[in-house]
Order: structure tokens, then sequence, then C-alpha cells
DNA sequence: ACCTGAACACCGTTCAAGT
DNA sequence: ACCTGAACACCGTTCAAGT
């Protein structure tokens, strides 16, 4: 036929990853196909190779959403807003990030089902909005740490964030053996509330945190 | 045709199994399809389904593979070997996750990218060699928890199961941002070292461990 | 009893042809 | 300029038919 522009390109950018959104966000990831998305927006298949490079662009898209969603959720999360310490602000954010998971779990799935082809690369911008992520955690944690260390301040939001991760992850999946009271959220605070409590061990023993070498050197 | 029986079904069982795992361990999950498979061995893909109920089963087959390797690894593991403490052993436990992890990172990350279909549950000879493995740390975890206190043991065996995994999941997706000298070995000492001092620090200040409450409850 | 291979209902992606 | 839809090279899974 040809072309009927009843609607813009940006119009059916948008209509493509809304409805790769709504599949993902059921069925997850796997039951995501171009052809589908083009049977739910009314155009051909061919056409989301107009706007998009293949399939791979699509879900890294929808990815970009949904990362954007958490950084939003982590923002709105004002430093002692409750009149707590800056404890609470971590496991506040912690806690977000859980909640997160658990309302749109397929969702926030993909961040890691989802791997690049072969030898291809994220892009910049993704790597961007992930570092965005991880400077919120360095942020809550600048209490913990004396100014001028941070190296140690970056590594320990990257233990932090990965360990939610993981956390997250492997419950998500029923890969905890988390049975009985044994909640995922128990699990963070476990997480949290030890490693904070090593922090201060360490300061308490007068080694400058994060300049001690760690336990031993890897073989 | 019909049948050739120049294998038995135990060896096409066998041969199955071997091609799938080969196929990962190159291409990733991604890369494996019945049909390759089948092409492989010399079968037709109907074969497959005479032994296998279906692909997920062949994966599902090809964890339990990965599963029992690192399993043997971490056994392997003995108690003060070279006459360092127990903390050492908990770290060599760790290194030696992350090394496996290293040596064929597809066929370890098929365990965690790989879902099972929508309503379907993991087998519960699957979840039998999850408990295998974190029981591996609660045994090692042992000489930092007082009698009596299993329950606690356990949670910490999990958090740090968690974290580790985590970690290398991340770096491998390349979504740490990993950069410079920060490498996962360094994160993972990072978060044993300030999480088993956490457990110190909550020991000197006569708090049984674990009995105390966690930081906050969940809202 | 075991294995085949054609068949069915799907895929991702491309691109000549139409408007 | 934009969109189509047929075409190509794939899938997972089933099952009648062969040995």
């Amino acid at each position: 036929m040809g072309r009927r522009s009843s609607h813009t390109p940006q119009q059916i950018r948008a209509l493509i990853l809304d409805a790769a959104q709504e599949i993902i966000e059921v069925q997850g990831l796997a039951g995501l196909s171009a052809r589908e998305i083009a049977r739910r927006i009314g155009y051909s298949p061919g056409t989301i190779y107009n706007i998009f490079a293949n399939l791979d662009d699509v879900v890294l898209n929808v990815e970009a959403r949904v990362l954007d969603g958490l950084d939003r959720r982590l923002s709105e999360i004002q430093e002692g807003s409750d009149g707590a310490g800056a404890d609470d602000r971590l496991i506040r954010i912690a806690h977000a990030y859980l909640a997160f998971t658990q309302e749109k779990p397929r969702l926030w799935n993909l961040l890691f089902e989802h791997h690049m082809p072969q030898g291809a690369e994220l892009p910049a911008w993704y790597q961007q909005k992930l570092e965005g992520l991880t400077a919120q955690i360095e942020r809550a944690l600048r209490p913990h740490f004396a100014p001028g260390s941070e190296d140690e301040r970056r590594r320990a939001a990257r233990v932090l964030w990965a360990g939610v991760h993981g956390i997250t992850s492997l419950s998500t999946a029923d890969k905890l053996a988390v049975v009985t009271v044994e909640t995922a959220a128990r699990l963070i605070d476990d997480l949290i509330g030890t490693y904070l409590a090593g922090l201060s061990w360490r300061e308490e023993r007068g080694a400058p945190r994060g300049l001690e070498p760690p336990p031993f050197a890897p073989p």
C-alpha cells in the first residue's frame, strides 16, 4: 500500500514503546515479538524497523523508561523528611527500590534478564542512567564517610546496590529459598544494617575507612 | 525411516545435554535451539522430545550440571587447609564462586537468565541443589555465630550469597560501572569484610547477633 | 519401541513495490 | 517520504508413518 500518516513518526514511536512495555509487563520478555507489537498498534512489522534498528533497540528503550521511573522514585525520597537520621534515608531508598521491583516485577526483571547480543556494548546513555542511580546511593552514604574518601564511598554504594539487586533478583526468581518470614525486606535490612555497622566498626578501630587493605588479595 | 539404535536412550540424553551445554557456553542461551542440538548430534528434532518434555526441560538439566559443578568446587575448599582462619574460608568460598563465574560466564549466567515460563515452578530437586549451595556458606559462617542462632546464620548466608551473586551478575552484564581498578573481586572483599565486621560490631555491643530488631520495620 | 520428517503455527528482518 | 506485505531463513512442538 503506502503511507497512511494517521500518526507522526514520534507518535508511532510512542505507540511501539507503549505496546512493548505492556506486553513485557504482562508476559515478560519472552512474550515480546515485533509482530505482536505491530498487531497491537495496527501497523505492519516493517514499520517498527523504520523507527528502531531492531527489537533489541526497542527493548533498550523500554529499559530506559524503567530506569527513569526508578530514578524518579528514588529522587522523591527527601533527606530526613520525617525527622529521621541519615541511616534511615539509605534504608528508605532500599525499600523504595524493593517496592518498585515488587510492583512491576517483570518490567524490573527486564533490566537484568535482557542481554546485549554477542559483542554489542550497552549504549553510553544507558550507562549514564545507571550512574545516576548509584549516585543517589553515594549521596545517601555521605554521612558515613569522611570527606576525601570518595573512592571508598563509591565502592560502598556499588556493593550495596549490587547486594540489594542480588536479593530482589533471586527472590523474584524464587532462587533464594525465601520460604517463611524471611522476606526480601528482612534480608535487605540485614544487609544494610550489618554493612553500616561494619563501617562503624572499622571507624572505631581508627582505620580510615576504605584505606585499610581488603581482607586478602585475590590469588 | 525408523529407529537406528546406534545409541541407547541414556547415551542420546547425554549427547543432547553435551551439545546444549556447548552451545550455551559459546553463544549463550539465545543461541540455543532444539533444531541446532538435533543438527549437532545427528538426530532429528523429534528425538529430543522423546527424552525431554521440551526445551526448558533440557535447559534445566544443563543448569543442574552447572549447580553440581559449582557445588563440587565449593566442597573442595577444605577447612583451613593452608593454616588460615575461619574468615579466610568464607572468602575463599566467595573467590571460588567468582572464579567459576569468570571461567564459564555464559554457563553461569544461564542460572539467572533462564526463567520458568509463566506459572511454572522450579522443580524440587533444583531447589534442593540451591539449598546445598547455601548450606556450604552456612557452614563457613558457623564460627561467626553463637550456637542456637541458626536462623540468623541462615539469613546471613543468604544475604552474602545474594550479595556475591549481585556483584558477579551486574559486572558480567557490564551494569556495575566497574571501570577501573574496581574489580568484582575487590567489591566482593569489601562486601564480606565489612559485613563480617558488622557482625563483630554487633557482638561487641553485647546484643546477641541476630536477636536485635532490624534497623527499622518495613512500612 | 524408537526415530523420522513433514506439518503447523509461529519468529526477526529486509526490501521492492506501492501511494 | 512513509508504509506495506511478501519473502527468506529461521524457530518449538507434534504426530502419523515408517522400520
